[in-house]
DNA sequence: TCGTGTCAAGATCTT
DNA sequence: AAGATCTTGACACGA
């Protein structure tokens, strides 16, 4: 089993390695032409999208094939400050060549739309900004020229009061879902809500591919995965099953990301997940990024029965 | 240049 | 019913 592993949005290793160059709706008010507020956020989105382009020529050279690009790529994208903007045609050049980048070095990239991404609320104004918020994430893959695979991760969302219901109303939502959105989204396990089984039924009821957080898994009940991980490893057909990993910060914040990853808090999985045959994608997230899963990938080269697959991959 | 406060989002918990 | 809390990284600002 080949297992390659990825980061999240900042690179560390990499001079001026965030892509998150942003700025506040507050301060944005206080420029008063719409003219000088657009070029603004045109030249932090510039910034971030030459960003993000240094990051993954870092990535290619250090044989890492996982990358989770920032939701902050385009500051303020979704928000009433913004509109008419049309950030899309103002990132060109950039876009294409970030996809071609991406297609060129067969990388496989996904964005994550914040925990306030809830297509699962009651209420009409938060469903409105959520599937505003789906649409701009599509819109960069777009951009990109990348094609419509899994790769949009959300949560469930709330469960307010009902879980049931809260259930039923996403699967009621993705069915009405735009088919170049619903074609990008993958479902997750939260740490407080929506556990592991649940998520994996919602996921075979609509037939989308299930990420599976072991992290939160752990936090949200935990339970034995041997059983449940082959049908976790089915909603992705013929793909390769991607899963999150981190560590807790502590003992007291179990639920709050370590800076590194112990290998520990993995292993077992993958010892587990050999068993299916099949290749694995992990994204790290953790606070040190790409030092995190370059440490983790060392750790884990040195226990029995794994080996170093290059800088970013293993095989067991 | 440093440290501290502020910002943005929505659910949920606390008072 | 109102306010605090959670989360995160970066901006904004005062010292």
């Amino acid at each position: 089993m080949r297992v390659r592993f990825g980061y999240v949005a900042i690179a560390l290793g990499v001079p001026e390695g965030s892509p998150n160059k942003t700025t506040t709706a507050k301060a944005l008010e206080k420029i008063a032409d719409w003219e000088g507020r657009i070029g603004r956020l045109r030249r932090l989105m510039t910034a971030n999208l030459e960003t993000t382009l240094r990051i993954l020529r870092y990535n290619a050279a250090h044989e890492v094939a996982l990358y989770r690009f920032t939701s902050k790529t385009v500051p303020l994208a979704t928000h009433p400050l913004a509109t008419g903007w049309d950030y899309i045609a103002d990132g060109q050049p950039l876009w294409r060549e970030i996809g071609d980048y991406v297609k060129l070095h067969g990388m496989r990239v996904s964005a994550h739309p914040d925990h306030y991404t809830l297509l699962n609320s009651p209420k009409p104004e938060v469903l409105a900004a959520s599937l505003a918020d789906l649409d701009y994430h599509a819109r960069m893959f777009e951009a990109m020229g990348l094609p419509p695979s899994p790769s949009l991760v959300l949560h469930v969302g709330g469960q307010y009061r009902e879980k049931a219901a809260a259930l039923r109303r996403f699967a009621e939502r993705f069915a009405a879902l735009p088919g170049r959105l619903a074609a990008r989204l993958m479902v997750e396990n939260d740490d407080k809500i929506f556990t592991a089984a649940e998520v994996l039924a919602l996921c075979e009821e609509l037939g989308r591919p299930m990420v599976l957080d072991i992290h939160h898994h752990r936090c949200n009940g935990g339970g034995e995965l041997a059983e449940v991980w082959p049908r976790i490893a089915a909603t992705w057909g013929g793909a390769t099953p991607k899963i999150h990993v981190s560590s807790p910060k502590s003992s007291k914040d179990i639920r709050a990301h370590a800076d590194y990853v112990a290998p520990e808090d993995l292993l077992p999985f993958l010892r587990l997940a050999r068993e299916t045959g099949r290749d694995l994608d992990v994204m790290v997230e953790a606070k040190m990024k790409d030092e995190a899963m370059f440490r983790l990938v060392a750790g884990l080269a040195e226990s029995p029965g794994v080996e170093r697959a290059g800088l970013a991959a293993v095989e067991l």
